[in-house]
DNA sequence: TTGAGGATTCTC
DNA sequence: AGAATCCTCAAA
C-alpha cells in the first residue's frame, strides 16, 4: 500500500501572474490525476504569451492555444511532434503558462507503470513532459480543464515548500527565446528530464 | 491549399 | 543520428 497523501488545493492567486514568477513556486506541488496518481513537481518551464517568441501564444490566442489566454489554473494540453502532449498550468497573464516537465511518482504507480509499457524504472515513469502526460493518461481532451478545483486533475499542496535554490537553465527543446533562463528544478533530483543532446554547431562543454 | 516546422521520445 | 507521426499556422 502506499501512504495516504494529505494535501489541499492550491489557491488561484498562487498563479499570478507572471508565468516566470510562478513557474519556480509550482516546484513541490502536487498533480493529482485519476487511477490515484499523485505526483511531485520536480521541473517546470515558464512561457509567457506576447514577450516570448518561444511561446505557443507569442502570436496571439488560436484554436489550439486558446486555453492559454482562459482562467489561470487551467490545463493547456497540446500534441508535440504528432506523437507526445504536455501539460501546462495557466498562469493569469494573458497567454502565459507553465510547462510542467517531470514529476517524481508518489501514488498510482501501477497505473502508471500501466500507461507507460517499456518504461524500466519507476525514475524514468513522469521524467520529461511527454513521459509524464502519457504516465498521468493526460492529453488534448483535458484542455482547458480546471485543476483547482474538484475535477480529474488537481494541483495540490501537501506542505512541501518549493526548494528555496531551484536550479535555473535555460529552457530545453526551443529556437528562440532562448536566452531566457525560465526552466526551473529541484536540485539533487533525480526524477529531472535529462539534457538534450548536444547539437553539433554548439559548443562541446569544456572541461 | 500547401508545406515547413515543431515546448519529444525511442531505437539504432 | 534518425525515425515516428500529425497537427498547426502562415503564406500563397
Amino acid at each position: 500500500m502506499e501512504p495516504a497523501i494529505d494535501a489541499a488545493p492550491v489557491a488561484r492567486s498562487l498563479l499570478e501572474p507572471h508565468a516566470a514568477q510562478v513557474a519556480p513556486r509550482l516546484l513541490n506541488l502536487l498533480l493529482a490525476g485519476a487511477d490515484g496518481r499523485i505526483g511531485r513537481i520536480v521541473e517546470v518551464e515558464a512561457y509567457a504569451g506576447a514577450e516570448d517568441p518561444a511561446a505557443h501564444s507569442y502570436r496571439g490566442a488560436t484554436a489550439r492555444n486558446a486555453s492559454m489566454f482562459g482562467p489561470a489554473g487551467h490545463l493547456y494540453v497540446y500534441l508535440s511532434h504528432g506523437i507526445h502532449h504536455c501539460a501546462n498550468v495557466v498562469c493569469s497573464g494573458p497567454g502565459h503558462g507553465v510547462l510542467i516537465r517531470a514529476l517524481r511518482p508518489l501514488a498510482g504507480l501501477t497505473a502508471m507503470r500501466a500507461a507507460r509499457p517499456g518504461c524500466l524504472r519507476d525514475l524514468d515513469l513522469c521524467r520529461g513532459p511527454g513521459r509524464l502526460a502519457r504516465a498521468m493518461a493526460i492529453d488534448r481532451r483535458h484542455d482547458g480543464l480546471d485543476l483547482l478545483g474538484d475535477g480529474p486533475y488537481r494541483l495540490l499542496d501537501d506542505g512541501t515548500p518549493p526548494p528555496t535554490d531551484p536550479e535555473t537553465t535555460p529552457r530545453i527543446g526551443i529556437s528562440r527565446g532562448t536566452e531566457k533562463q525560465w526552466r526551473w528544478s529541484v536540485p539533487d533530483e533525480p526524477c529531472r528530464s535529462r539534457q538534450p543532446r548536444r547539437s553539433r554547431s554548439s559548443p562541446p562543454c569544456s572541461a
